[in-house]
DNA sequence: GATATTTTTCAAAGCGCTTTGGATAATTGG
DNA sequence: CCAATTATCCAAAGCGCTTTGAAAAATATC
């Protein structure tokens, strides 16, 4: 069923049934009650190819979704971000497509994706410390979101992200008023922003306080649990081991707690635990008490919030950028305690 | 840049530009060449809309998530399972669209869908037992790929599946050669088919051995880390307590752990645990031996099959369905030993 | 060299929708 | 009651592409 066979079948134009339809004052209530009672009967649904072919409008977001390396650390909090997009996008009629993108020339990709007309607006997910992305995206025209920011690009762009350096400040400054002095970071890819910004805040938590910097307490790699495993067994073996993890995700932590148990210690009253917690839906951290000290902030709902402000973007006529700083909550779990002296 | 006015720009007809980048043969080797070139300059892309008009053919697939509950269930796989099939996807040309299906009518969406032309086929994820979805969709005539099976369902569709009974059987089958006999199964929620599945694998494998079958050893709910802890916890403090898990996710497997631990055991030793790997991307099973013994089948593989084999149906003229068995390998780790008695 | 055949190109219709610019019918005001 | 409004409705153009049916050009055949 197409708009001409309804028309014919109402006995009415193709102009009056699309305006009955999409709302427009130029028409009748009594003849727009016919109209979409016909359509209701027909089971006729605009074709949503060309509409957009007349409209010009897409109705459609992309997210891009770059390959190797990077979506590996996406992988985790992938489902649960776009959980919470597709929520705002389904409010407002919008589709939601992805791409995947070839590492070699993401250039093209988004070129295509322009030229092609096939989206209204992409949400860029993962940035780097310096993304390229942004300049081409802004260059480009297209309207995006980033769901992240990225030290060192100047220009404006619209993005939304966890304040990550405040969060892990923070946490920082929770062990060491615990009375931790060696700390030991379990960080993300570095070339990630999220990446950069925690490690940040962790160190100017320490110089707040005047406590040394090792390197050796801080490891980047992409936050499995074997690699958060691996880490803290390595470092536990160390002449003078740390006294407190902190991890960039809860996966992490989750390899952490395991080497903590090899050794035959016991988180939260021999070493310290904190962890970032995306509040993933598959990895609740604990029921009553968090079985994890955390800084806490939703991914689903970054997801949403994105969402709902490209969308904005997308519609409102003037395309200034805008953007959304989350606080991450620190809530107090089991795996913390004072330092053991010994 | 449209197909007007780089026709122009050529002194050819859009005909001959069109014919000339789609390939056909009616048109000389020189023009095309020189139709290339210029298309190439002006970066030219044909607008996928007005293809699509022109064509038929939406060039795009959906996937169909559903809220709220299995979505829970379906989140950690989810980044995975894309992965893999927007690699199938890219190679062939075609985008990836995902629709929130709210649980309250889900006919409609699919309805729309086809009605709207904006794709060309779907994936079907997460089935349930006698899942509706399939009779509706064999009804509506829309290519289809169910990622899973659905026991019930009798008409004919195609599937890629993993052989959960087999697998579950032999891991039970496993754990009994091993002297267990009190074995728990921790499965994922019943109403879907895999767990399902799985069960009856493992009842199966009880039967033959001749081991009664004690309904307080299997519990089943979304599987997530608290839930594995949660039952395990319970389970481990009953007056004959299992000797053996079988897990239905590394998440819960993780849980079960952590439950062990708690209680002073040692996983391996004391007691035994298998899961089902599906070799998410971030959760590796331990880097040289396993840290699980498992049932392995990677999900990021699945994707790529099933997006495949949708691609292959759309593009075939006779639709008959097509089916694929993939059998999980059972990988022999650090968590599984005898049994001790005493 | 004229006709038949093949190769190469093109004009125009059509995909299903929106939207512009008018036309027609109903309503109002004097 | 007629002109001026206003409320309804419509024909046709256009979005950017593919494809049909035909024409023009080049080549082959006798």
């Amino acid at each position: 069923m197409n708009l001409k066979r309804l028309a014919r079948e109402l006995q009415l134009s193709q102009t009056t049934v699309s305006r009955a339809l999409n709302g427009y004052p130029e028409v009748s209530e009594a003849t727009r009650r016919r109209v979409q009672l016909a359509a209701e009967q027909f089971g006729y649904r605009p074709n949503s190819r060309a509409k957009g072919l007349a409209t010009g409008r897409a109705m459609t977001i992309g997210h891009v979704i770059p390959s190797s390396t990077q979506h590996e650390m996406m992988n985790p909090v992938f489902g649960d971000f776009v959980g919470g997009a597709s929520e705002a996008y389904a409010q407002h009629g919008y589709d939601m497509m992805f791409s995947r993108v070839p590492d070699d020339n993401e250039e093209r990709v988004y070129r295509d994706l322009i030229a092609k007309r096939s989206v209204d607006g992409v949400v860029l997910q993962g940035p780097s410390v310096d993304d390229g992305r942004i300049g081409l995206l802004n260059e480009l025209g297209l309207p995006f979101v980033v769901h992240g920011r990225s030290s060192g690009v100047k220009e404006p762009y619209s993005w939304v992200d966890v304040n990550n350096k405040r969060s892990f400040q923070r946490a920082t400054e929770f062990l060491i008023d615990l009375g931790h002095e060696r700390i030991a970071l379990i960080n993300g890819l570095e070339e990630m922003d999220f990446a950069k910004r925690r490690r940040d805040g962790y160190l100017a938590a320490l110089s707040n306080r005047d406590i040394p910097i090792d390197p050796e307490l801080m490891r980047a790699a992409e936050m499995t649990e074997v690699f958060g495993h691996h880490q803290a067994r390595a470092m536990l073996g160390m002449d003078q081991p740390p006294t407190a993890f902190l991890a960039s995700s809860m996966i992490c932590a989750i390899g952490i707690r395991r080497a903590i148990d090899e050794e035959g210690l016991e988180m939260g009253r021999d070493i310290s635990v904190i962890t970032h917690d995306d509040e993933l839906s598959y990895l609740k951290n604990g029921q009553d008490i968090p079985i994890f000290t955390a800084t806490r902030s939703s991914v689903r709902q970054a997801g949403q919030i994105t969402a709902e402000m490209l969308i904005t973007l997308i519609e409102s006529p003037d395309k200034t950028p805008r953007n959304r700083l989350l606080e991450a909550e620190l809530v107090v779990g089991r795996s913390t305690g004072p330092v053991k002296r010994g």
